[in-house]
DNA sequence: GTCTATACTCCGATAGAC
DNA sequence: GTCTATCGGAGTATAGAC
């Protein structure tokens, strides 16, 4: 049970970094295995669905991963302008850190697979959900009308993940920080 | 010379749509060969270096009509925050529609790419460079300080381009919507 | 449960007839 | 210049030995 769990959390970790780094049609079956060392009976007996499935455990593994990160930044600062500000320098300063997830795998991975799998764009949607709504509660307990923390909810989230996305397109994380820069303008009343 | 300037253009048209929709990996040379009813040598005659060229041949056509979408909705509102606004609505009410391209698929493609094609990357940088530019110029002529404004201008592109990639999650305008909405509380001064 | 060998499809690309 | 036939390799997935 130990060793079953190994060989499966292995792959799923190697997989979860690779759809991450190139996106799903980029990344081969093949180069998992290859990497997680794992033989390819292996994987299809851990993983009966493939690919597939292997995508959506590794998109729920990333959002656990991110929901952590994004908790631990906002309640670090009592001011929700700073405390966003401050998450989105943190992940600016983790951009070039392979080891660090942040949220454009989600966007790019639906927007790859949005025509071939309803389970992934879902599984997708339900993480991405829940991160827009721990910034409209941080919002809100800094005070914003719950209608407009909501909608504001919605777009951090997508400043956030186009940034990383423009970020990507620089090689260099200074879109992100140019969004960090501006985060106190936007959100000032 | 015009026959050859056809078969190229509808090829290249093609492309465009699917690259746009599809992104990269998850369109082949097959798909934009039946659909254009091309042969493939006429393929590789007109585009010699193959699925990269034509890619950056259809990321240029994006441009292009991208940035006189952009043009002709910031010309007609003096107010930035207005006309930025209205871009916004105008993008969210074409979301559906596949004939309009908008500003996600650059970013995807480079995601996808990143790691096998520096000039489908530079491509795509000098495209959305000129559009940030573009929303800069309007901020500036607006009153807003020069270095402010170019942060914006940057922020206002991620954030169009983040909005559309969740609106693809949610296969629903709406997050689009949203950031209309938030723009005017977003921009003012 | 673990691993190997292999099936089958589709990919991008090329050669060469016309 | 246009089109067809085909290459070599990579893709996902499966069958079955151990």
């Amino acid at each position: 049970m130990s060793s079953k769990n190994d060989s499966r959390q292995n792959i799923l970790s190697v997989a979860t970094r690779l759809f991450h780094l190139q996106g799903y049609h980029a990344t081969g079956l093949n180069q998992i295995l290859k990497e997680s060392g794992a033989p390819k009976g292996s994987l299809y007996y851990h993983f009966p669905n493939g690919k597939e499935q292997l995508a959506i455990e590794a998109v729920k593994r990333m959002d656990a991963l991110i929901k952590n990160d994004i908790v631990s930044s906002l309640e670090k600062y009592e001011s929700a302008i700073e405390a966003i500000q401050i998450h989105i320098q943190k992940i600016a300063a983790d951009f070039t850190n392979d080891e660090k997830l942040e949220c454009v795998p989600i966007g790019i991975l639906v927007a790859e697979t949005a025509q071939i799998s309803e389970s992934i764009r879902e599984t997708c949607k339900a993480a991405v959900e829940g991160w827009e709504e721990l910034y409209c509660s941080k919002l809100i307990g800094d005070g914003f009308e719950p209608d407009l923390a909501k909608k504001l909810g919605v777009t951090i989230n997508s400043m956030i993940e186009g940034a990383v996305t423009r970020s990507l397109i620089n090689k260099d994380s200074q879109p992100l920080q140019q969004l960090a820069e501006c985060i106190p303008v936007l959100l000032k009343r």
